[in-house]
Parts: C-alpha cells; sequence; structure tokens
DNA sequence: GTGAAAGCGCTAACAA
DNA sequence: TTGTTAGCGCTTTCAC
C-alpha cells in the first residue's frame, strides 16, 4: 500500500503539503498542489483510514445493535439510516444481540474499542445503569426503537402506547369482548409499552382482563407460534374472539399457529398486530395493523446523530417520538 | 478515553510490560501481571482498537457487499457470516450498492481505505478488470453468490445452472410446453448462469423458447410485477402455462401481479421460483422451489475467509459450490 | 506557501 | 523479566 510519504517523496515536496492537498483545508500554490494531485494519481495513493482516525480521533463509523438481524423491520430501520449517512462518508457496523443481555454489552464494549463515532442501540436489556457506564466512559448513544426511562440520552422511538390503545379500542368498537395478547419480551420497553396501552384500553371500556389469554411470545416468531397453540389448547371451551401481537414476528407465529389448528381468521378468530407482517399484499385475510414506518425511524436516527457530530445542537436530549397511524383492513369480525 | 500510558504509569511499569499483559505473548512475572490487571480495571482501560490495527496491520473488520440489504436472502448469508466469525473477534460492515456498478466500486474504496481484513462481495457488476484491480492491490476478496469467470478469487456459489436444469426438467415432465421465466439482471452471474440452465432444459427436451414469454425483472419486486403484467397482457390469447422465476423477490413480485389479473396458480398457471419467498407457510399454494440455504453460504464464506486469514491454507484459488435441492410442493400443475 | 517535527495509542525489536 | 525506543500513517502546530 502507497504511503503519503512516498507520495511526497515522488513529488519532492513534504508530507504536510500531500496532507493539506488532499484535505483542501490550508493554501498551497497552484503548481504544488498539481504536481501532488498527478503524484497520488500516477501511484494510486489512497489516504489509509485508520492512521487519520487516530489521529483526529473520527472514525466515520457507526455502530448499530439490535436483538435480531433477520426481522425486516430492523433491516428497514437500517436502510433508513444508511441513507441518510452514508452519503457523508458514515459505515454502519451491524451486530445482532439475539436478545441477550451479555450479548449485548459485549458487542457494546466491541464498538467502544473501535472507537466508533456513534452507537445507535435497539436494546433489550434493561440494566440502564450498565448502559450508563457507556454514555459516562463517553460513548455516544441514541436509543432507537426501545427507550430506557432512567438513561440520559436521545431517543427515536414509537409512539407504542397510544398506538396500541387505538388499535385495541378499536377491536372493543367491533363488539370484542374476550381479547387476548401475545406479548413481546415485557423487561423491554416497546413490549411493556404496548401491554400498557391493551390493558388501559380493557380498562377504559370496561373489559375485563382474561389473564389466561395472555401469553409471552418472547418478540419471536417460533415461541409466539408454540405459545398460542397452548393457549387455544387449554381455552378450546372458551376461545378469545381476538387476538393482538405485539409485533410482526409473532403476528406470523400467531398466523401460522391459527393455521394449523384450522382457525379462520377472522371467522374463528380475529387478529391484530402492531407492525404489519412480509408480504402482507399476498396473505389473506390482509391483517389490520399498527402501521410502523421503519425506514423513517432510522432516517430521524441518522438525522439526529449527523446533527449531534456537527455540533449543530444544544448539548440537551432530544426524544423523538414518531407517531404510528391504525390501518384498517380485514381480519376483525365485527360482532 | 484512557491509555496505556496511564496504566503503566500508575502501575509503575513500562507500557511494554502493560501491553505484555494485555497480549499474554511474553514471560510476566506474577506480581507484576497482578498489578498490572488491578490497574487495568481500577481504570477501566481498554486498549484502543483503531492504533492497534494501525500498529498491526489488522482491523478485525470484515466489509460485506450486496446489492439488496433488504433482501432476505442476503441478510440470511449475513447472519452464517456473522456467526461464524463474531466468535474470534470480527465485526461485519454491511454496504448495499443497490445493484449500481458505481456504488460497488465507491463501496470497494472506502472498505479498502478502511483496511477492512476481508470483502464478501456479491457483486452485481460485470467489469472485472476493475475488481481485479482491488485484487492486485492487495485486497482480499471472496466473491459470495456471485461470480466471475476471468476473476482470480475465492467464491462460494451455488449451483445455479444444474439446479434450475433440473427444475425446468420437472417442470417439462409434468406436461408443460409454454414456458416463461422471470430473469434476474443478466450481467450478473447467477441470473445468467440460472437462465442458461432454463435455456439448455428447453433444448434438451425439444420445447421451443418463446420469446415473449421472458421478462427483464431485473432481480427486482417491482420490476418483476410490472413486467409480468405486461407479459399477461400481451400474450392474453395464448399464456405461457407456468413460470420461472430466477430468484424469490421475483417470484414474490409474479405471484402478486397473478394474484391481480385473477389468475389462480396452479389451476391459471404455474409457478416456480429460485429461492423461497418469505412467509411460505402462510401463502397459498405452496411454491415448488429450488431452496437455497443462504445461512450456509455465510457459513462457508466465513470459514474459508478465517482459514485463509490464519494463513492455514495453501495460496491456491478455492471455489466452493453449494448444492441446491429442489422441494416440490403444489404449484404446478400436471396437464 | 512550505517544511520539520511532534504525537495520536499501541506493539515489538533490542538492550539490559 | 523488564524498560527504552522506533515507528505504524497520518495531521497540525510552529517556524521560516
Amino acid at each position: 500500500m502507497v504511503t503519503i510519504k512516498q507520495v511526497a517523496e515522488k513529488a519532492n515536496v513534504s508530507t504536510a503539503t500531500v496532507s493539506r492537498v488532499i484535505n483542501g483545508n490550508y493554501p498551497v500554490s497552484e503548481k504544488v498542489k498539481n504536481k501532488v494531485i498527478e503524484t497520488i494519481k500516477e501511484l494510486g495513493y489512497r489516504p489509509n483510514s485508520i492512521a487519520r482516525s487516530l489521529k483526529c480521533n473520527k472514525t466515520y463509523m457507526v455502530g448499530m445493535v439490535v436483538p435480531d438481524i433477520s426481522n425486516n423491520y430492523f433491516m428497514d430501520i437500517a436502510r433508513g439510516v444508511e441513507s441518510v449517512i452514508s452519503p457523508l462518508g458514515y459505515s454502519l457496523i451491524f451486530c445482532s444481540t439475539d436478545e441477550n443481555t451479555d450479548k449485548e454489552l459485549r458487542l457494546l464494549n466491541a464498538l467502544n474499542d473501535k472507537r466508533v463515532d456513534y452507537v445507535l442501540l435497539a436494546s433489550s436489556t434493561q440494566e440502564d445503569h450498565k448502559l450508563q457506564k457507556f454514555i459516562n466512559q463517553g460513548m455516544n448513544i441514541i436509543m432507537i426503537d426501545t427507550s430506557l426511562e432512567n438513561l440520559q440520552t436521545d431517543s427515536v422511538v414509537e409512539d407504542n402506547y397510544n398506538a396500541t390503545y387505538k388499535l385495541i379500542s378499536y377491536v372493543i368498537d367491533q363488539g370484542h369482548k374476550r381479547i387476548g395478547a401475545v406479548n413481546g419480551l415485557l423487561s423491554v420497553s416497546t413490549a411493556k409499552e404496548r401491554y400498557n396501552g391493551f390493558c388501559k384500553a380493557l380498562e377504559d371500556h370496561d373489559i375485563s382482563l382474561e389473564q389466561s389469554y395472555i401469553v409471552n411470545g418472547a418478540y419471536n416468531r417460533k415461541k409466539s407460534y408454540e405459545e398460542v397453540k397452548l393457549m387455544i389448547q387449554r381455552n378450546m371451551n372458551k376461545l378469545p374472539t381476538v387476538l393482538f401481537a405485539a409485533n410482526n414476528d409473532m403476528a406470523e407465529g400467531a398466523m401460522i399457529a391459527l393455521k394449523e389448528m384450522n382457525l379462520k381468521i377472522p371467522d374463528d378468530i380475529s387478529l391484530v398486530s402492531f407492525g404489519d407482517i412480509n408480504l402482507a399484499e399476498l396473505i389473506e385475510p390482509r391483517l389490520t395493523i399498527i402501521s410502523q414506518n421503519a425506514v423513517l425511524i432510522g432516517q430521524k436516527a441518522g438525522e439526529l446523530m449527523l446533527k449531534k457530530v456537527s455540533g449543530n445542537s444544544e448539548n440537551n436530549i432530544t426524544k423523538v417520538t414518531i407517531p404510528s397511524e391504525i390501518i384498517i383492513r380485514n381480519s376483525v369480525k365485527s360482532i
């Protein structure tokens, strides 16, 4: 690999001058500049980012930590982020925690060692003090999707509570009284907020919460599939009339379970979901859902990061909440 | 951020000694070692990877360049790679080219500047000489999914030609004679190979190739949707009896188009695909496909990379071909 | 407008 | 077994 020194020697200038030409931050005479540029081309020289990073304390790398790399929702967020930051020369390092707190912490350490400029974190831990440590060490973190109450940091999240409240209220308006839920990991803020919105909607409409209808799908398609099956089996004599899945993966798991048990949606049981399933266009019935704008979340997070690193922002904490809207299709029966 | 120097001062040793303790590559007395370890903990010291990288010429970063970050197929490959390399301390940098040669080249340059240890490249360009330049510069590249004939580099690919040949032969055995195809970008090796297998199967069974049934879906769901619609419209009086989609995305696009035009699979038209669609469990009819093992491709690529960087491999070029199998379900009508 | 030189944080000869 | 030191490739201050 050719270095700045080689360029300098060949062009008969100092390394400082070459550096100035590359960065264009100090005056260089036209003549010298041209010569240097020519030499750079001739030698095919490209500056070593590692050396630059060491010197300038800036890596142009952003760590993105999510619970599940195979969930389209997070991939969409990633695309949103990438579209915003990549034009400014930033690269994304992707990490998947598999919803494991230890792994999450290990990954954050690794990213810290790598001196990434920023971390976008969809956390699945509730150990805010451990995250706080990273922040205290000077790590820049923006929480995405999830947030932790006691954590002093920027975040871009959805309006989980209100959106769920509205969706469940709609379901109740359709006459449903036996309402089940497939929850995500309640240790994660999104799952908790969604469930809270769910419960509040029931309460406000004087519908009783039937514990036997509530299952823990752990934000996991397979788990949801299994738990929904068990739930249906144990409630065969009195099934819920509608099910709320707290995310897309779990909605898919639930659909597969219902299909296997020959329960038709919405005739035998209705289903609604927070977030849209894959290939929604092809699957009957079309699900009534809360539509998430994952790409937008990514973009907002990217923009926020850019603003922060450019210093064009007051030092206060920014909390962005993306509104979600309900899309009514035909998976809820009117009773 | 605390540095090795601060640790050394506080522990009353030289930075060299601290380095030795961290890396455990040279003898250090128990006493000194313990003291250093203690100081490291006390100060919360963590080595700066950037500085290490500069010194050691090793970044523990792997660039992964794919045409489309939102396609599950590539995400699965990524998961496979990650599962293999992450335990050894490597991180993945993800890049999406959007099937754009310029962007691909730009990304490769950026990764080169970042001195990533390896690049896993699913290329969508055919400019092998430009890629060759990177290799000549000393960049380590493993081609995944795609490959370029004239390029001297390792690769992990599928058996596109033979798998397609078998699938189309099966379709012909079911009595089909009017056979259409939704091709990927024929500039990409996978698309070309699949189409070649397609053509050869027709030829060997004396079936004529009807150009009007062949469309270019550009490996793109939307394009496939549009092109299939047009193709159906212009062949209304004599439709193909079966369609072959060269990847999952395009199969989805084709399904949506057929559904919109009220053509039932397989009654009105049969459909087969290279690679499985999303949420296959829920979609009727179940598609007859060539099953791809994307995670396995990723793992193989990861393992190959690890072997190469450890030097435990002869310097020759390794070409891994993953066999694909046909999964017969019920999207092909027997005629 | 240009060059010399220090230094970012680390590792690895070499010396002791 | 330990310390001294050079140097990885770059940027930037300071002098000229």
